[in-house]
DNA sequence: CATCTCATGTAATCAGTTACATGATTTC
DNA sequence: GAAATCATGTAACTGATTACATGAGATG
């Protein structure tokens, strides 16, 4: 579980809440990890009890306790343990790719217009990473100076992602081109009939 | 459930049998999607029990029965359907991110090695890609000429797969460069000591 | 004699999402 | 008066992996 080890990354910043951690991932590995706080919340329990985690709370009125986490000597061990582990590749594991793969199952129109719509949501989510992301980092590295050389890492992992989302782009717009080429052959084929038998 | 469906896709090309449909994903749709046996037979039964497609058992001897599953007209229809519906950008998802991320609570030698380690990996799966997966299709293109205009698909799904693995080790090399040029930095500051107290 | 192919599955577990439940305080 | 913020969780369900179970026949 890749959630326990980003959870016990996060708490070598300082302590926090479950909803504090939610609010972190949230801002700031949001472009290739998420976490709803109904699957951080059994699992800061557990790293509790493996003893990765220990448990303070703050006692509140007219609400629930907060309870701040800390990372412990065994966690900061795991976490080095699990950080300089070898790790396979991710799969691509892309829904999208499954509709394309069965292009010739669909009218060629509508293959394009899957791929049209893909491209601009890809787009969507580059200028998303080239502009709200960028800035928030920026200000990350401005705001605390003491993680000066954390965000170096955070700038990385950003550019992976835009690089991702420029790659997806780009694909789109050959495959695009390509099946316009296809569309455009058939056309002009049906208008020439039968009368040209062509290769 | 983009299983089903990608099950369907494949039945469009005829009946199969679990077993066969296992053996269709490890050769054709291995870089993007994969699913277990052990997935894929309750798939199957769910998708009998929605009307989506039809079984037939050949009985044989001596090992279990063949069943043989075939699409149904419904199944087509929510195939179509499923293909034609917008597809939200798959997200990354990438546990080594969540590494580098963290990388500032690592020596930075140690993240180095985890790059040149993945960017390794990835040379490897772009090389498959291009001799083995390439090689695939194309062969699949002149046995069966009935499906030459599907190969166009399969190869654009290829052509993504491949354009991910570059962008990959594209960025690792950047990373690598980024982080060397900051331990050289290091290195040399530590060699004039605290003489010099550079910006 | 071992391993691979054929051919089916179940059970347990892990990882993740969605829905449900509570409830005061602050902001628009 | 509605919605967002703070703060906790549980329960149900979906999706996917790993382990277990069976067993003949072919290939090396």
């Amino acid at each position: 579980m890749s959630l326990k080890h980003a959870l016990l990354g996060i708490l070598t910043h300082g302590p926090m809440t479950g909803y504090e951690l939610k609010q972190f991932f949230d801002s700031s590995v949001q472009h290739f990890w998420n976490a709803e706080l109904s699957q951080i919340y059994p699992t800061l329990k557990n790293m509790e009890e493996l003893g990765y985690v220990d448990k303070h709370v703050e006692v509140q009125e007219n609400r629930p306790n907060r309870k701040v986490y800390d990372i412990t000597d065994a966690g900061r061990d795991e976490f080095a343990r699990w950080a300089r582990e070898p790790t396979p590749p991710a799969g691509l594991r892309d829904p999208f790719l499954i509709k394309i793969f069965f292009g010739s199952e669909l009218p060629v129109e509508d293959v394009l217009i899957l791929l049209r719509r893909q491209k601009e949501e890809q787009q969507k989510l580059l200028v998303f990473s080239e502009t709200v992301l960028r800035a928030r980092i920026d200000h990350a590295g401005h705001e605390h100076k003491a993680l000066g050389d954390a965000t170096t890492f955070w700038r990385l992992t950003l550019d992976m992602a835009m690089a991702h989302r420029r790659a997806y782009i780009a694909w789109c717009d050959e495959a695009i081109c390509t099946l316009e080429s296809i569309d455009a052959d058939r056309a002009s084929r049906s208008v020439g009939d039968d009368a040209v038998d062509a290769v």
